[in-house]
DNA sequence: CCCCTATCCTGAGGGC
DNA sequence: TGCCCTCAGGATAGGG
């Protein structure tokens, strides 16, 4: 599933191909995966606009127009979202389709249809409440100073509900929590206000860094997600804990163990992480 | 405040 | 080969 340094992929992908590009048109829209405003007014918004830049935050991308409008797509599970050729083959689940002067089109696509697309100003979404307010992101400077460690510091929740928590940290989602914690040698199950300063410490400097590997290795597709470009990450193969669960821990060899905390499957070495 | 569960949805994979 | 069942889960809403 796309999480940060999926999206954070894709983002880099496009931008330089859709960054200055004008939106001659909106080709196909599935009224059902937008959430705001009504449908209708989506290709009136669209149409005609130049995209002056492409941006994230947390697990949303963020095409912002010459209009101040920013058209704002999160994937959910399953989501694409993909520069083709217009003439390129049309995949079914393809929800939006947007022409551009290039030649090229920019398709979003999710078969499970758990993502979403929003149209609006910035003040305009938040105020239709249909943008979450989100917490830090994990490469912000004072990422490890902040909220994230006072969240960590004083909450009952276990460590796993607190990274998955987007009001709390902003991108972060099962694989990069899991993995998180193996670097930090931390259980996931943990309550975070147990936690001595120095796991915090580890917990917080763990997560950018096997998000960093992750982007370097163009994301985790153990399923649907794809790059920019409709191509696979390799980033699966080199994770610790996520999907092994049974396997072999890569750091002692003992059994990796799988439970659910937070409602999600959780992977985790009962030996090397306390 | 916080937990759990159901909901949305399709495709993959196992069992037979 | 094919059918049925279960399971996967990001976000959100509602119940306890």
């Amino acid at each position: 599933m796309p999480e940060l340094p999926e999206v954070e992929t894709i983002v880099r992908d496009l931008r330089p191909h859709v960054v200055g590009s004008r939106v001659e048109a909106l080709v196909h829209l599935n009224p059902a995966v937008v959430r705001y405003p009504d449908p209708g007014d989506v290709a009136v918004g669209l149409e005609g606009r130049t995209v002056a830049c492409l941006g994230r935050r947390g697990k949303f991308i963020q095409l912002w127009l010459d209009s101040k409008q920013e058209l704002v797509v999160h994937l959910g599970m399953t989501g694409t979202l993909t520069l083709e050729a217009a003439a390129a083959p049309l995949r079914t689940h393809t929800h939006l389709r947007l022409g551009l002067d290039s030649g090229s089109e920019l398709r979003y696509r999710d078969p499970r249809r758990f993502g979403r697309v929003l149209l609006g100003t910035e003040s305009e979404l938040e105020q239709a409440g249909v943008m979450p307010r989100l917490g830090v992101e994990p490469f912000a400077p004072d990422f490890a100073s902040g909220l994230a460690a006072e969240v960590l510091r004083t909450s009952r929740r276990p460590v796993k509900a607190v990274l998955l928590d987007q009001s709390v940290i902003a991108g972060c989602g099962n694989i990069y929590a899991d993995e998180a914690c193996f670097l930090a040698r931390v259980r996931p199950g943990r309550r975070a206000w147990r936690l001595s300063t120095s796991e915090r410490r580890r917990l917080l400097a763990a997560l950018p860094i096997v998000m960093a590997e992750a982007i370097e290795r163009r994301g985790t597709s153990f399923s649907d997600y794809r790059d920019g470009f409709g191509a696979k990450g390799q980033a699966f193969e080199s994770l610790f804990v996520y999907g092994r669960g049974g396997r072999a821990c890569v750091r002692c060899r003992s059994t990796l163990r799988q439970v659910r905390i937070a409602g999600r499957t959780t992977v985790f070495c009962g030996r090397c992480q306390s």
